[in-house]
DNA sequence: TAACATTCTGACCTTTTGGTTAACTAAAAA
DNA sequence: TTTTTAGTTAACCAAAAGGTCAGAATGTTA
């Protein structure tokens, strides 16, 4: 039982080091592919030599679980929380604002999700199974609740909920398309308003809340 | 100048096995990603010998790129063609009914396509540049007159285009996780009219059309 | 049928990859 | 100081990959 350890140095290193593996395995996921990303690459683009990747995490496979947690993680904190009090206006702009909030600040994390999920969801069927499913069967609840009170228009809740997911991850993941019709070199502070306005605009009204 | 062959048979064989290759590549691709779909199981997927896929592509570049040119194709030729004189109501119309068939009917497309975004546009970059850019231009300004002439709401209308294709995209590239929280095997017949309609009528109401 | 072109294919080669090992250093505990 | 533990790293290896090639099989044409 020598758990004597981590006062606060002992953690830091690995902590780090893993941070910034990580970093560096999500940035080469996206530009590669899985397969496509190795372990070499990684390693250089984090600044290590390969088997001490290796020494952190003991398999690609191990890095590219620890990728995605990190990317449920950031979905499970980003996603706006609707409530019942707010009425169906405040729910819909929490949503929106959240959700386009977190594609213009991390939108690394979008775009992995997204890949997965094209390719088959091979790695996330669990958590759409059960956590997803349940997250929007509880908010479709809601919504068809404010739609039997006469509270905004009668609208199919789990399409209405597709559409705000759908239509704010657009601006994560297809940032190099947007960015090159707009003929513009990178996102910029206001952009992120703009959008929540636009969108907040249009399907507010589009529920008849407007 | 032995310019003979292809009164109908020559030719035949060839494009019938090209196309085999480009139908299993495209899978592949989409499965595996680039680097993870192997000529090998390009050529399995497709059934035949692998150095018979080399054959009719030279190389995995090449295939890729075949498959590439494909999608855009599909793509030009699936895009419903707004008209001046439609209005702004059958135009939006006629755009999300154009695009939600295509997600349905050719979701490998846009998977494909939307993958290749996704990790930077490598090869896309040129036709979003040139093509996409000047339709997207083309197409906002219509809007931007049917706005001016109070034919519609004040929307931006640059970002309108981008809500109506991620809208209607996401149905095909985010197929796995829509089924699997609507606990369905597959899309069905009704299905494509049920989004349409859900769209059109969210989007319309959200321009002032409604 | 003979000549020619096209299609097909197993065997082979080179390079790259994920992963292992063993040895070394640094630092913390005993 | 001695002993453990954590971290680091070059060198190595087996497997898998993309691609080449020579020659066999199968048409096609004259």
């Amino acid at each position: 039982m020598t758990e004597s350890k981590q006062p606060n140095k002992q953690g830091k290193i690995r902590a780090q080091s893993q941070q910034k593996i990580l970093e560096a395995a999500q940035q080469e996921f996206i530009l590669q592919g899985y397969k496509g990303a190795t372990v070499q690459s990684i390693a250089d683009r984090a600044g290590l030599p390969k088997a001490n990747v290796l020494y952190y995490f003991k398999s690609k496979e191990n890095i590219y679980h620890a990728v995605l947690e990190q990317t449920l993680d950031m979905w499970d904190q980003g996603i706006g929380d609707i409530e019942p009090e707010d009425g169906p206006k405040v729910a819909i702009e929490k949503f929106i604002a959240a959700k386009v909030k977190m594609s213009f600040m991390h939108p690394d994390s979008s775009k992995i999700y997204a890949m997965e999920i094209i390719q088959g969801a091979q790695h996330l069927k669990e958590f759409a199974r059960t956590y997803l499913r349940q997250w929007v069967r509880t908010k479709a609840k809601l919504f068809q609740h404010w739609i039997d009170n006469g509270e905004m228009k009668d609208v199919n809740p789990v399409n209405l909920i597709f559409l705000i997911w759908s239509s704010t991850q657009h601006y994560a993941d297809f940032e190099a398309q947007i960015l090159t019709i707009m003929n513009r070199a990178d996102y910029e502070e206001e952009d992120v308003d703009q959008v929540t306005q636009f969108l907040t605009d249009i399907i507010l009204r589009g529920c008849g809340l407007k």
